[in-house]
DNA sequence: CCCCAAATACCGTCTGGACGGTAGAAACCG
DNA sequence: CGGTTTCTACCGTCCAGACGGTATTTGGGG
């Protein structure tokens, strides 16, 4: 029984781990509580992740790895065109259950990473580079596809910090808005060519 | 010279505490830290607030008061007419050296409270209210209030987590089409007017 | 103005508990 | 029997908070 599946058992650790957050907050996220919840002991669970830092690792790359396997299918599902990219991005906005659970993963190992260890964070930035880049190449004036991912996380902070409820109602709103802003900048590119016009009062 | 300034006592302390919150991360946030850091004894502090929880409670507190009272000078210096309030909060983003520090406030106050008892967010809650509220009578088409904010809280996202540098070139970029996304709103309304025009892919 | 007492501000020490990590035994496997 | 996994027991450290004591200030009576 105890490897039920192959490679599961790593992973039946990391989802304890986001389990021991999301129930009882970073502070809580305890060696001895993750292998309470991954139903093993202590010693067991530092078998396989021989420290606190080397698994919150597992759960930060993990976690990456999800992101950017979610951002390649949705971005093969998008039609080609201008603002391709942008435009998959925001179609995450129309599952809220789906952005709802990468939210929560996603934050469990950020928050995690930076009150362990803020370097631990380094997978995400990786991901965020390739982003952005993407965006940058994305046949938008500049800004926008900046904008874009800037407002999705914004949603996602509410979410994490509780700030507001962050229900489908305000979801489809921003996106409506924002899928305006990309369609709107591929009609009309002056923007970019407004990038030096400074009416800063 | 213990009482150098009437009142200024608590804030040495809450300023301490963000200090050490920047240079040590969350996680080193312990009162003996701040103690040290404040210029006292552990003994000393816990005079002055009861417990961690009264400490956060506090910083938490003087960020969301410090925060209101940030946003009502800039709302007070911005010209009358729609999206009055979207065009005050997007003027914060001009000065990114305020802005950077208002961010590290708020962002040492919300961790510290996330780490030690979510519960403390409240206060922050309630100025985020206070901001939709007013977003949400402010003249503009559905949903542009919120994207203004959630587009600005995005960026400081990414400067919290360190996810990408936010610098002037970003946010400017982002600023300035988020500005035209408000000044378009008000000329063309037709967003509210197309909430139900569904073109999902 | 002085003296004494009460309040206030602050300090150093202690403790109970939690946590990360180690070590060796035990169970399971072929 | 050898290797792998898992367990139990334990250690050293750190931290929140309690406690008792000390200096400084305040205030009131003579």
């Amino acid at each position: 029984m105890q490897q039920s599946s192959f490679v599961a058992l790593r992973d039946r650790v990391l989802d304890a781990a986001e389990a021991v957050v999301v129930r009882q907050g970073i502070a809580n996220l305890t060696l001895e509580a993750v292998a309470a919840d991954a139903g093993m002991s202590k010693g067991g669970l530092l078998h396989h992740f021989p420290n606190k830092d080397k698994l919150i690792e597992a759960m930060v790359v993990r976690c990456a790895d999800q992101w950017r396997e979610h951002m390649n299918e949705a971005y093969a599902a998008t039609p080609e065109g201008p603002g391709r990219m942008a435009r998959s991005m925001l179609s995450h906005l129309k599952d809220p259950d789906s952005w709802t659970e990468q939210c929560q993963r996603g934050s469990c190992a950020a928050f995690a990473a930076l009150a362990q260890n803020p370097a631990l964070i380094q997978p995400m930035r990786a991901v965020y580079s390739e982003i952005r880049e993407r965006l940058s190449k994305d046949g938008l004036p500049e800004g926008v596809g900046e904008t874009v991912i800037a407002a999705m996380d914004g949603l996602w902070l509410y979410r994490v910090l509780g700030l507001t409820t962050v229900d489908k109602t305000l979801m489809d709103l921003v996106r409506k808005v924002v899928e305006r802003l990309v369609c709107g900048s591929i009609d009309t590119d002056d923007v970019s060519g407004n990038a030096d016009g400074r009416n800063d009062a």
